[in-house]
DNA sequence: GAGTTTGAAACT
DNA sequence: CAGTTTCAAACTC
């Protein structure tokens, strides 16, 4: 296998030599591909930020017993679905939603997954909060332009069997033991999961709409390698009918292969990785793709086809946490992908999917793009993908046994890509903010793209801001990130926010800038260097308290001494939240009784409020005049029409009495500010009258015209 | 918009 | 570790 050079792994921090990742994969079961999917709060990417976020992923795991829980080895931060499908005595495939729900697909069950784009939606009843699922009914799952739906076909007697051991398995027929999945393809391009044995192709449950998507163009996840045969063992005791256990002998037990075809040509796209580094973009890069392939035991191969284009691509995945990336070239072509046309496999909407082969784990986040959650700090473990939104594009971090290869998910910067080892192949660490799940799933920016294809400053188009010094997901994503304005530290300083914050520089103001594609060399050597003084550095701020203090604290306390930590210069207070003991502040009045501290907040709320009320009032008012001239029939005369005062009706009246009066009502003394802000709002809906009815006289004119 | 203030980061 | 300098954001006018 191929490791990191080591200059490489000289940057990487000492966490990530840490094989404690890698030992985690039992031994006892070297071929074993059973997938344990840990929990969601305790899924191995590292996400910096202690908000814990409903997760949905998708696992492929085998060899499964029905006594271990299906555990994601390799999970996604931020709004995830985890799908876990295993084989052996079970074949769970487990989609949990944001309620953590999980749907569960048995060994036996037929199942064929066809992506819709239409809208998110999750049909069905099979939930599970825990490693074990149980599928209760048909369901169709379909997230938001990734929709799985899964096509059940059980044989009634195995229902039954099921529904006698309480579980209610869905068995069906060996043959039809095919897993389609579109949803991490392109559209009409399904990924195909196919347990051996079956003899024959599946049945595919193919995408339509989407001309090129062709039989010979679906990747086939095989899942075999292992005659051992386990029954199949609900984790509820559900009983399995003879010729469910048959079936299921049938099998193989081990996950081998998963190959998702995302792309054209697979050979073509190894060896455009091949010795390349590969960068994440949030710009939509049509025409990449990405191939994975599992291999049970210590072989895996990932394969991220990417454009031809033999040039260092960029990870930018806007955020300021970061996940790590390995790439990793198939080694072997046997389950490679197949080109599949030169489209593009397309998502747009990506959720993990996290396939787990014993000691291969993968990872494809399946996320819902209109999702925005925090996600929780994970520790990468393995492998992952990243599935892009809308952008059809993916970023696959696969599992890898190198023990020297465990990187530190939490202290580098996204964005940084690690070049492969010197002829080592094609291997390489991506990094990548570790809130990127969660941008994908708030926006459909994040792509892998050659930097050739595009320059940088265009390859990061969205930085969005995401949990960062506290402030919420939505909160951070709420405002777009503030450009910086640096001059002297060509932004590779913590100075510059954006580098601090592990972005790339983008429709900044800062002079000079090496924050960016063209000076990834210094770019990284700024991010050891930052490491070396801080190993820390990269980690978010504010980070949850002790037990029994506030959720949420300064990781290093402020150390204001002028502005009584009132100000913005205050790091606390910037981030709403209140000093801690382990502040060295002077003169400190960012305390919870605090007056001062009181007075700002509640100016700053009713500033707020204020801003919404003269907003809903103006936004009443118009729409009260709309309607009005709408159902009101302009009187055309030979003068040119109504005059304005004719359009001051009834509802007119109320609509302008009730903003003078939010006015009142938001005027504080004197009053003789009162009065003036009531006039003034007066004023303000006579224009607005006389505006609505000028057009209105325009419109009439024109039409009679 | 220019200048000042501020505190974190960087440096010694 | 402490003191100083540098830096860019926050703030003021």
């Amino acid at each position: 296998m191929d490791v990191v050079s080591p200059d490489l792994n000289s940057l990487l921090p000492d966490e990530i030599m840490d094989t404690e990742a890698i030992e985690d994969i039992p031994h006892s079961h070297p071929d074993s591909t059973s997938v344990q999917s840990e929990p969601n709060d305790d899924t191995p990417v590292p996400m910096e930020t202690d908000t814990p976020m409903a997760s949905e992923n998708l696992s492929l795991c085998s060899n499964v017993t029905s006594t271990e829980p299906t555990q994601a080895l390799t999970t996604s931060a931020a709004t995830d679905t985890i799908l876990s499908i295993s084989s052996g005595s079970q074949l769970p495939m487990s989609i949990s939603t944001t309620s953590s729900s999980l749907l569960t697909l048995k060994p036996g069950m037929a199942t064929s997954i066809a992506t819709t784009k239409t809208t998110d939606s999750l049909t069905g009843t099979s939930i599970s909060t825990s490693g074990l699922q149980k599928l209760t009914a048909p369901f169709a799952i379909s997230a938001a332009n990734h929709q799985i739906i899964l096509n059940k076909v059980a044989s009634s007697q195995a229902t039954e069997a099921a529904k006698s051991a309480g579980t209610q398995p869905q068995v069906i027929k060996q043959e039809g033991q095919k897993l389609l999945v579109t949803a991490i393809g392109k559209s009409g391009q399904p990924i195909v999961l196919q347990l051996p044995h079956t003899g024959s192709k599946p049945g595919i449950s193919q995408m339509s709409g989407d001309p090129k998507s062709q039989a010979p163009q679906f990747k086939v996840v095989t899942i075999g390698g292992r005659s051992e045969l386990k029954p199949a063992m609900g984790s509820a005791g559900n009983q399995m009918t003879t010729l469910q256990a048959q079936q299921l002998k049938t099998l193989q037990v081990t996950l081998i292969v998963l190959t998702i075809t995302l792309s054209e040509s697979l050979n073509t796209s190894i060896q455009s990785i091949s010795g390349k580094k590969i960068a994440i973009s949030p710009l939509k890069t049509p025409s990449k793709s990405v191939a994975v392939s599992g291999v049970a035991g210590s072989q895996f191969k990932t394969i991220i086809p990417l454009t031809s284009q033999p040039n260092v691509q960029q990870i930018q995945v806007p955020g300021s946490r970061f996940h790590y990336v390995r790439l990793v070239t198939a080694t072997t072509a046997s389950s490679a992908g197949q080109p599949s046309g030169p489209s593009t496999s397309s998502l747009q909407t990506a959720k993990p999917m996290v396939v787990s082969t014993g000691a291969v784990r993968m990872s494809v986040p399946i996320v819902p793009a209109q999702t925005i959650k925090q996600m929780a700090p994970k520790p990468l473990t393995s492998a992952a993908v990243v599935t892009t939104t809308q952008t059809q594009q993916r970023l696959i971090m696969p599992a890898t046994p190198l023990p020297q290869i465990q990187p530190n998910f939490t202290n580098l910067p996204p964005g940084t890509v690690l070049a492969p080892a010197p002829g080592g192949g094609n291997v390489g660490y991506a990094v990548v903010p570790a809130q990127y799940v969660t941008q994908l799933q708030q926006t459909p920016f994040v792509t892998l793209a050659s930097s050739s294809g595009f320059p940088a400053s265009t390859a990061i188009q969205t930085q969005a801001r995401l949990p960062l010094n506290g402030l919420s997901t939505a909160e951070a994503t709420s405002r777009p990130r503030k450009p910086c304005n640096c001059t002297k530290s060509q932004c590779l300083k913590l100075y510059c926010d954006c580098f601090a914050n592990g972005e790339f520089c983008n429709n900044c103001n800062c002079n000079n800038c090496f924050n960016n594609l063209e000076h990834e060399t210094e770019r990284l050597k700024a991010i050891k260097t930052c490491l070396e003084r801080n190993p820390e550095a990269f980690k978010p701020k504010i980070g949850k308290g002790k037990e029994g203090e506030s959720d949420r604290r300064h990781s290093k306390g402020c150390n204001c001494k002028r502005s009584g930590c009132l100000k913005n210069y205050c790091e606390c207070y910037e981030a709403k939240i209140m000093c801690s003991s382990i502040c060295k502040c002077v003169g400190c009045k960012n305390f919870e009784e605090s007056p001062e501290r009181k007075t700002l907040m509640h100016l700053a709320d009713a500033a707020e409020v204020r801003v919404q009320q003269q907003t809903a009032a103006k936004t009443k008012l118009s729409s009260q005049i709309s309607d009005l001239l709408m159902r009101t029939t302009p009187v055309i005369s030979s003068g040119g029409g109504r005059m304005p005062y004719t359009f001051v009706t009834k509802e007119v009246l109320e609509a302008t009495c009730e903003c003078l009066l939010e006015q009142a009502k938001k005027a504080e003394q004197p009053q003789v500010e009162a009065e003036r802000m009531i006039l003034e709002e007066f004023g303000h809906c006579l224009m607005r009258i006389i505006s609505s009815a000028g057009k209105a006289k325009a419109d009439c004119a024109s039409i009679n015209c």
